[in-house]
DNA sequence: TAGATTGTTAATCGATTAACAATC
DNA sequence: TAGATTGTTAATCGATTAACAATC
């Protein structure tokens, strides 16, 4: 078969490109050009249609794209043509904002299992979903088919429950956990680490930010 | 001058070797090869020592590089040896649990100023700071030269408010808000798009997850 | 000194972009 | 048909990695 690799930034990409086709459409707009779509991100139109056409000829010659069915081919590229159930394990601050956060849904990822190792959290109903406790992860995860876990608990012990949620069958795990943890190579794992983006924005300042330097 | 340009990733791996250093000097290790720092992260030693090659000479040969002089030089090259004031703009759910959450100001990132557009939230008291009215984004952020923003409002109107940070003097942005959002060259948004994300970690299951694929 | 590891150059790899034939 | 824009190849650019002289 095909073994061309696919950048992990085209994939990325497309993502954005449906987030614009999706406005677009909702504006009335019927077709775009490579070049336009390009423009709203600043990127090079080349690279809009070598993204897209890793994955098929999806435009028209001397027309452009049309995005209703360009949208379509996105969503289905990207496995967007299903709800995806998502175990989250953590419910502190971020964990508690993640749950309550109403876009995710939209999106089509629904926080369906939540996990706690706090036996004081165990049993409390939030939005909806009873919480339990990380001895469950396994078991519930494994029966409902649960493949994407968001993970958001303190980084000591962090390595356990992800350990837990690959038993568990996830392969694909959103962490927010500031921590080296590690997975099988079938698993992706995502990191977002507020703190390593916070000090890439220190950098940034104090490299640009002053004329000349100053020290506290 | 030198003209040589920083590569954004090595930016970021510095920070994530700072966290490494940090946990190995809590534990006493005195010395560190490229090598077994690379090991830590799946990198080539050969990168770590590019990576902090674009700084200065911070190693010994035949033996490696300390572990408390490189983290003070690297705090030093983040700018993390000042406390870093953050301005937040937007109280919903996220913007709630970032104010809640206490491992930036571990980190020397401190929110000390909320705006939010809703009255009905504005003069309340959060983790002991008064929120403000986003009419007073550039007043109070000038005054107190802040030079990070944190944008946590809806997708609507968030342009206006980025736009407030900016004329206030902010020279980075953390950004939550999924929209295409614009700033001057001069400005470093840095955009954590957690939709964008799970649509990654959505094509990633589509892809490798199951033996034949399934729509449902 | 012998062994180890850095700092740095040169080679490789991969992603972006320019260019253009194909074609609507 | 003439003009526009795709899909794709080839050129360019930038980042990663191998290799090794310098040197602790």
């Amino acid at each position: 078969m095909k073994a061309i690799k696919i950048p992990e930034k085209t994939v990325t990409r497309l993502s954005i490109y449906l987030r614009c086709l999706e406005e677009l459409e909702n504006a009335g707009v019927v077709r775009i050009s490579s070049k336009q779509l390009a423009e709203q991100f600043g990127l090079n139109s080349a690279q809009v249609r070598k993204d897209l056409a890793y994955f098929g000829q999806f435009g028209v010659r001397g027309l452009g794209y049309y995005i209703s069915a360009l949208r379509h081919n996105l969503e289905r590229i990207l496995g967007l043509k299903q709800n995806w159930e998502v175990a989250l394990v953590g419910l502190g601050n971020l964990g508690s904002a993640l749950i309550a956060y109403k876009g995710f849904q939209e999106k089509g990822f629904k926080i369906s299992a939540v996990f706690d190792r706090d036996q004081a959290k165990v049993g409390r109903r939030v939005e909806g979903i009873q919480v339990m406790g990380t001895s469950r992860i396994v078991p519930v995860v494994r029966k409902r088919k649960i493949k994407i876990g968001m993970l958001a608990v303190p980084a000591i012990g962090a390595q356990a429950v992800l350990d837990l949620l690959v038993e568990a069958g996830v392969i694909a795990v959103l962490n927010f956990v500031p921590a080296q943890l590690t997975v099988p190579d079938s698993v992706k794992l995502q990191n977002v680490d507020l703190s390593v983006l916070l000090k890439t924005l220190s950098y940034h300042i104090a490299r640009t930010g002053r004329p000349s330097s100053r020290k506290p």
